[in-house]
DNA sequence: GACGCTACTGGACCGACGGTCCAGTTGTCG
DNA sequence: CGACAACTGGACCGTCGGTCCAGTAGCGTC
């Protein structure tokens, strides 16, 4: 992805540590009640390394999010179909919402901690910063395949509406409570109606 | 809705003077900047008095958003069709999608205010709260349309998804930068894809 | 193996915030 | 008009995200 940035033996292993104990807290707590000395203490370093590695809250959200997600970016660009390239786009966007919706549940408060996508900085009149890069990435792929089968649609905006499911507290306590397959189910209906079959 | 809770002159005076310097407030600056004390400092009473009527950050936004949304609760139950009683589940629900695309876009911070409908209590261990009152009522009325055309659907998870829409933080910036009738027509996409025009 | 440079470390510290408390005030009702 | 309860508001508290900087320890060099 990005450059390996030549870190120190002991930076790297800090970094792992801080990683780990953040994903443990995360099956732990809500999102919201996980501070940055909570996760400091857990891995074992002061708050100091946490920020000095990650920058901010937002930033050590963002790594790990990016971690959970890469196999994903990977299936989908280099991956056989239906994920990856091969296969309709119908096949391939039900497969990409399938797999988004499992990775979801399976790191249930992660999309949460990460708040609402764009953090909102100390600067009072910045433009709304883009996306994380795990959200524009999700964003652009579902976009381009809605656009190969229908021209006519909003393809962009589809998209939002798509992955904004995944960031409902509602539906992310119905996947708290293993109701993936139905929301996996309803989203495959709504990409039927638009989509039929070739 | 509730009871009226009669209540002191001066307390109903501040009332409104929060609320009305809420909503001020969320007009001109994102939501996380707007603190209890500057709400208090803007109404022109004591933070204590904040607390005091409505108990928390979150009450306060949820009583402006019940505000808000009463119009919208009195057109669906006794008002004329499309909207109300009287026409037929899919032009109701496209009517419906539409007023709330709408309200919220006129609304733009006061959703996002809300935060992720189910505040994060003290109390480690309690049961997922459930959403606030608008949030139920807005589900309630969508499942129970889709319902009528398509006792086939998954209405409740269909309901949530259609609602994450207006939780979503892209979403809310495309609102803000106008563009509510591209989110309404790919709504009216979505539903016109499941429930067939009679 | 010793050395010095520099990145890394960690805990004290800061300002801001949500929320509590309570002494003083002010409507309301008999 | 008097008394009581409800309301008021600002001082105060604990916590949090983030900063700072003196001390430490890897890593390349000789």
């Amino acid at each position: 992805m990005t450059e390996p940035e030549r870190l120190r033996a002991d930076a790297v292993r800090n970094r792992t540590a801080i990683l780990r104990a953040t994903e443990e807290l995360l099956t732990r707590y809500h999102p919201q009640q996980i501070s940055m000395e909570k996760v400091a203490a857990a891995a074992g370093v002061g708050k100091g390394t946490v920020f000095h590695r990650f920058g901010s809250r937002h930033g050590l959200m963002r790594a790990l999010m990016q971690e959970r997600a890469q196999d994903l970016e990977i299936a989908i660009t280099t991956g056989p179909p239906p994920l990856g390239q091969g296969a309709p786009p119908r096949a391939r966007l039900l497969a990409f919402l399938t797999a988004v919706v499992e990775m979801v549940a399976r790191n249930k408060g992660l999309l949460a901690a990460l708040g609402p996508a764009a953090p909102v900085t100390a600067v009072p009149e910045e433009e709304p910063r883009e996306a994380h890069p795990v959200y524009r990435s999700w964003h652009g792929h579902i976009s381009h395949l809605v656009h190969q089968q229908r021209q006519d649609l909003d393809a962009d905006m589809l998209a939002h509406v798509l992955l904004a499911t995944v960031h409902s507290e509602p539906i992310l306590n119905a996947l708290e409570r293993g109701d993936g397959n139905r929301l996996i189910r309803t989203l495959h209906d709504l990409v039927a109606g638009l989509m039929p079959n070739p």
